[in-house]
DNA sequence: AAACTTTACAACCGCAAGTCT
DNA sequence: AAGACTTGCGGTTGTAAAGTT
């Protein structure tokens, strides 16, 4: 398989944060044309991008489904709940709330939700050890009823991690 | 007020899978 | 069938802003 060779191969193309102008070409040429082929898009729009660059920028930032500003409690216990079911699987939990993104998701997780459940008393990392054995019990703690429980197959085992009002999320 | 630390988030990188030729 | 190319995903990093000492 090959490997997508845009920014290696051009080491002049530009990285980092992007500008409004650069926003501004970008949002204008996608709403004209659409992406379709992304190699193409820095080109057509006149950024000195590479395509993925462009692809992500797009999806994270400028998509006008894009919802900014914080999370609501609801949407935390979602993700929660998500992620005792289907791990790290962003792009999946992203797809449970709209408007929001697999990175902002991912980011949330990683920076807050992540303490959050430690302080809780849940070990955050259950899906390396007990293989969604959790799972119940943070859908519990946390009121959602989740239908997607494609990795509950396992049988819990005996485990207790902590006591329901421990469990109880701030 | 300055220096230092922590938090939050945008963006990059590498990999794997899908598609095309 | 095989290799080249594109896309999407998840892990990680860089850094600005906010908080603390």
């Amino acid at each position: 398989m090959g490997r997508y060779p845009c920014c290696k191969v051009n080491n002049d193309l530009k990285k980092g944060p992007w500008t409004s102008e650069e926003d501004e070409k970008l949002m204008e040429n996608i709403q004209e044309h659409g992406h379709g082929n992304w190699q193409l898009v820095p080109k057509r729009a006149g950024l000195n991008r590479c395509g993925k660059s462009c692809r992500l920028r797009w999806t994270n930032y400028l998509r006008p489904d894009v919802k900014r500003g914080a999370f609501s409690i609801e949407e935390e216990e979602t993700i929660i709940n998500l992620h005792s079911v289907l791990g790290n699987k962003w792009s999946r939990i992203a797809a449970h709330l709209p408007g929001r993104t697999d990175n902002e998701i991912k980011n949330l997780w990683n920076t807050r939700l992540k303490k959050k459940l430690l302080k809780s008393g849940i070990d955050p990392n259950w899906d390396k050890d007990f293989h969604g054995a959790t799972a119940p019990i943070l859908a519990e703690s946390s009121r959602i009823v989740i239908h997607d429980r494609e990795r509950w197959d396992t049988p819990a085992p005996s485990m207790v991690q902590c006591t329901s009002d421990e469990r109880k999320l701030q």
